[in-house]
RNA sequence: GCCCCCGUAGCCCAACAGGCAGAGGCAAGCCGCUUAAAACGGUUGGAGUGCCGGUUCGAAUCCGGUCGGGGGCACCA
């Protein structure tokens, strides 16, 4: 790295703005701040109640996970981008609450445990200081008190008060909500609701009634196949898998596997979830992603009738019916084994058997060699297979008989595991016909220039109608889907029905550093929720911290979790409601997103000890607010900037969370997040050497565009930050060198926050140089003394400065932070052109300056603010206003175009019509010499902007 | 394979809603300061917007195609 910025020589002016004097100055306003409570933002009520002003903005960064291997300069771009919006908001004079906390439970210090023997409370607690430290050097302005962390014992009392109230409810499908589980219990005990057996309520036992209560709720134990992860120890989500089969972290393999977990029913909420992110002020992609990862789809079941029974297909293309050459069901499908014949029919296609003599034989070989491929054959070996099941079926619009395959790209999970195979507009069911030498009947024309093999763009409906009138031909694809299915309801073969990718949320982990669930085990196995007053449920003390991890690939294993191990926390007697009685503890502790489902909520509430959020404060903070956001406001954080990273995971869950809490009215806001931003990635530049070896990325030097390290020749890579790569900048050699404010600076002036860019600490020179000269504007570098004067501004610096001002406010509120700092340092270089050689800087422009310099430089701000004579921090502004007057030129310059090119400029009073400004154009001398003396066929006057003459 | 985003000066980036391609920074050149250099201050050039075509009086901006980079999804019927 280039040295130049500290190394003040015997020459440089004492007084300079230098690294060490911004650290000094750093220290000193930070612990001012700090001292002063100055971004203690109040609540309407409770602990932190204080006089509020109604115009409040809450600003949130994502929840970080304090890791132990320290910040690079990647890290803080988004805090620092918050930090500017937030201190820019709040000199306005708006009521700012901001502040991060710590998302801190998590496997890193569970599996340090597991290595070193240290609890990880104490590994979590050190880094929480070590992350700290770090960014408290960069000067954020966060609400002190409403630091929180996941693992507080006060915290994760109110996650699991959470789950409880979710778990203690159940979802009501006629008014579109969650309900207390009580109000379900009400409707059957009145017998309003059937039971399943059609018995009376008060004829069930105790536990036939809990069994079907237990039903509805939307936490539920689940004997489903979950994803089992023997290298973890632990079974993991859906959305925790990559795309080839692995575990998210320590990307191990994941094995489908029937065990008891437990699952919550998101699914409930997909409909809603959906929806409503029509409701949000989110980046589209991560809308999209949403969307495609809830997968609604719309379509119809159709029966198929068989021998003796039917089979149920979901489609959403029941418009290509007529083009129906088979059924498909998943290898698992229950009907498969019911509606086998003892042997094939007569002449079957020998491509159907699979060289088996009976249709059992072929589909048990067949079920064999499905099971045993992995999830990354079936992905990387796309080619169809299936065998027949010597059945058929019966297509109910052509009444044609249609044969019944097994086919392993049919999912049992999805849909009804049944499809109905339309080779002409599927493409997948075109490979499958011809590998099986089905026929392909089109039942939509394509157009013209077609050239492809299954065709699932629209057009009109062909062949396909039948004799007693059902015709789909001509209709395009949604008014046939519209037609077939009320024909299929008519006829009583099939309804519309909407079907989703969506999968409920496995909420169980077998780990150790999580929140313990709030539920107990009778004697007879069945799960207790605990009352509230037992909360909350103390993660004991376990004598090792191993979760009994496997071999990654002995996927015959099971869980066993490491809070099993302590009996005497296990077993515990408690009286709940039936008199002291023995039960036994859940062992399996809340995957890490649950204490980031509603974070949000405790910083608007953090120290209340009464409840989890007041709805006073939770209406303030993130009520909704029509009159700004429009009348379908969903309320919500005012401006949550983040990774991209978690566009599904935790988005979704803390959306889903909050609809809940919402539903049993403990909420007024129907969404988290109101307006989502995700900010780019700093890359870096990282060098290998011949041998491919990473060689650290400081020490390489540029020679004519080749990259040298050592003197030997090194090949440039660009990536991610990290260790591996050894290109890593820290923000701590940045304060060092430059000054927090100056790293501030110029990570604001890389570019918009949501772009990605590449590191370059030689550019950060610039942003060094900017403070300096604009310190030097304001203080004497010679002395230290003050160089600004009550003097009279000129004209033209009050329109550079209005100019400026209206610029930046508009910057700042738009969160394009690189321009505002160019306009900032447009104005200074202004300054220094006319007064750096003068006696003083007037006052009147120093002073608005100094101010617009504080969102994004807030120490040496609050330093020359303070030294202009203001004892008052300006934390609370004033921030500058731009007076119109200034911002109107009495004169302007038109540039005039002759058919689309600058030939000439004219200048006119602004006051000028658009025939005057014409008039002066046609009659500059150049323009006037073109026409020479003809009339142009058009003159196009752009008010403000040119004039376009066309000759 | 499908979908989305982005290509502006050697580099990072500006350009409101189609209207003079340049605000700002880095690097480069020159000048000043200096015995000299660094640092500092001043100052100067430099792209016609990846490419092809279209719409328009006028396109970086809108449309179609194409190339390059990044991201998401991937048998979801």
């Amino acid at each position: 790295m280039s040295d130049g910025a500290t190394s003040s020589t015997d020459q440089t002016p004492e007084y300079r703005y230098t690294a060490e004097l911004a650290g000094e100055i750093e220290r000193r306003w930070q612990a001012h701040w700090a001292a002063h409570g100055s971004f203690n933002a109040p609540n309407p009520v409770g602990p932190l109640a204080g006089g509020v002003p109604d115009d409040k903005l809450f600003v949130q960064d994502m929840f970080p996970y304090p890791s132990g291997a320290g910040l690079h300069v990647g890290h803080p771009l988004s805090f620092i981008a918050t930090d500017v919006f937030a201190r820019y908001n709040r000199m306005i004079g708006r009521n700012v609450l901001h502040t991060m906390g710590f998302d801190a439970f998590g496997l890193p210090a569970e599996q340090y445990a597991v290595q070193t023997g240290t609890h990880p409370r104490t590994t979590t607690e050190a880094n929480i200081e070590r992350y700290l430290s770090q960014i408290r050097m960069l000067g954020f302005g966060h609400d002190e008190r409403r630091r929180i962390a996941t693992t507080d014992i006060e915290y994760y009392r109110w996650t699991q008060w959470i789950f409880l109230r979710i778990y203690n409810a159940w979802y009501d499908d006629e008014q579109d909500r969650a309900r207390p589980i009580s109000e379900l219990e009400i409707q059957y005990a009145q017998d309003k609701r059937r039971t399943p057996d059609g018995r009376n309520w008060c004829e069930l036992t105790v536990a036939e009634q809990r069994e079907i209560i237990d039903s509805h709720r939307l936490v539920y134990l689940s004997d489903a196949p979950v994803n089992w992860c023997p290298g973890l120890g632990t079974v993991v989500a859906n959305e925790e898998i990559t795309a080839d089969g692995r575990s998210e972290r320590g990307n191990f393999p994941v094995f489908r596997k029937n065990l008891r977990q437990w699952m919550m029913r998101i699914t409930a909420y997909a409909d809603r979830l959906v929806d409503d992110l029509d409701r949000l002020e989110w980046p589209e992609k991560v809308k999209t992603m949403q969307r495609n990862w809830i997968g609604r789809s719309y379509g119809a079941n159709v029966h198929f009738p068989t021998e003796d029974d039917r089979i149920e297909v979901f489609t959403t293309r029941p418009d290509t019916l007529f083009g129906n050459v088979g059924l498909i069901l998943a290898p698992e499908h229950p009907m498969v084994d019911e509606i086998m014949p003892g042997a094939w029919p007569s002449g079957v296609d020998e491509r159907w058997t699979g060289g088996a003599a009976r249709p059992a034989e072929a589909v048990a070989a067949y079920r064999q060699a499905a099971s045993r491929k992995s999830e990354l054959d079936r992905q990387e070996n796309r080619e169809k297979t299936g065998v027949f099941t010597g059945a058929y079926a019966t297509n109910p619009v052509n009444g044609k008989q249609v044969p019944v395959f097994v086919a392993d790209y049919v999912l049992t999970g999805y849909g009804t595991g049944a499809i109905g195979v339309s080779p002409g507009e599927d493409q997948r069911d075109w490979d499958f016909a011809n590998v099986l030498g089905l026929p392909i009947i089109r039942t939509v024309q394509p157009g013209e220039d077609f050239d492809g093999e299954a065709y699932a763009g629209d057009g009109p409906s062909i062949n396909s109608s039948q004799e007693n009138g059902l015709s789909l031909d001509g209709m395009y694809i949604d008014e046939a889907k519209q037609t077939i299915i009320q024909w299929l309801e008519e006829h009583g073969y099939g309804e519309g029905r909407r079907e989703y990718k969506l999968r409920d949320w496995l909420f169980a982990r077998q780990r150790y550093w999580g929140e313990p669930f709030p539920i107990v085990y009778d004697e007879d196995g069945m799960p207790r929720p605990l009352p509230e007053d037992h909360l909350p449920v103390v993660l004991p003390d376990v004598p090792e911290y191993t979760p009994t991890s496997y071999d990654p690939n002995d996927a015959d294993t099971e869980p066993n979790p490491p809070l099993a191990k302590t009996t005497d926390w296990v077993e515990v007697e408690l009286d709940l409601g039936e008199g002291r009685k023995k039960y036994r503890r859940d062992t399996n502790v809340m995957p890490q997103w649950a204490g980031s489902c509603w974070y949000q909520l405790r910083y608007i509430d953090p120290v209340n000890s009464e409840v989890f959020v007041d709805p006073d404060n939770e209406r303030y903070w993130i009520g909704k607010r029509p009159d700004q956001h429009g009348s379908n406001d969903p309320g919500g954080v005012d401006l949550y900037v983040g990774g991209v990273e978690h566009a599904v995971l935790h988005l979704l869950y803390s959306r889903f969370w909050h609809k809940v809490l919402h539903d049993l009215g403990h909420l007024s806001s129907e969404e988290p997040y109101r307006r989502l931003v995700n900010q780019g990635y700093i890359q870096a530049y990282a060098f290998t050497d011949s041998r491919g070896f990473y060689v650290p990325a400081e020490e390489v030097s540029e020679v004519d565009g080749e990259f040298y390290y050592n003197g030997e020749k090194v090949s440039r890579e660009y990536g991610k930050m990290g260790k591996s790569l050894k290109n890593v900048v820290t923000p701590d050699e940045m304060c060092e060198t430059y000054g927090a404010d100056t790293f501030r600076f110029y990570e604001m002036a890389m570019g918009p926050l949501e772009v990605s860019r590449p590191w370059a600490t030689k550019d950060v020179i610039g942003a060094y140089r900017f403070l300096q000269r604009l310190w030097r504007n304001v203080i004497d570098e010679n002395t230290g003394e003050l160089r600004v004067a009550d003097v009279d501004p000129t004209e033209e610096d009050l329109r550079a400065l209005h100019k400026a001002i209206a610029a930046v406010r508009e910057e700042f509120a738009e969160l394009r932070f690189n321009t505002a700092g160019a306009k900032l340092i447009e104005l200074n270089n202004h300054l220094t052109k006319t007064y750096a050689a003068a006696e003083a800087t007037p006052r009147a422009l120093a002073e608005p300056l100094v101010l617009m310099l504080a969102p994004l430089c807030p120490h040496s701000a609050e330093e020359l603010w303070n030294r202009l004579g203001h004892d008052e921090s300006l934390v609370h502004g004033p921030f500058p206003e731009a007076d119109e007057r200034y911002l109107v030129e009495d004169t302007m310059e038109y540039p005039i175009q002759v058919n689309g090119k600058v030939r000439a400029r004219v200048t006119v009073p602004t006051s000028a019509d658009d025939d005057e400004v014409r008039a002066a154009a046609l009659g500059e001398e150049r323009i006037a010499a073109l026409l020479n003396g003809g009339e142009p066929r058009k003159v196009i006057v752009v008010p403000g902007r040119l004039v376009n003459v066309v000759l």
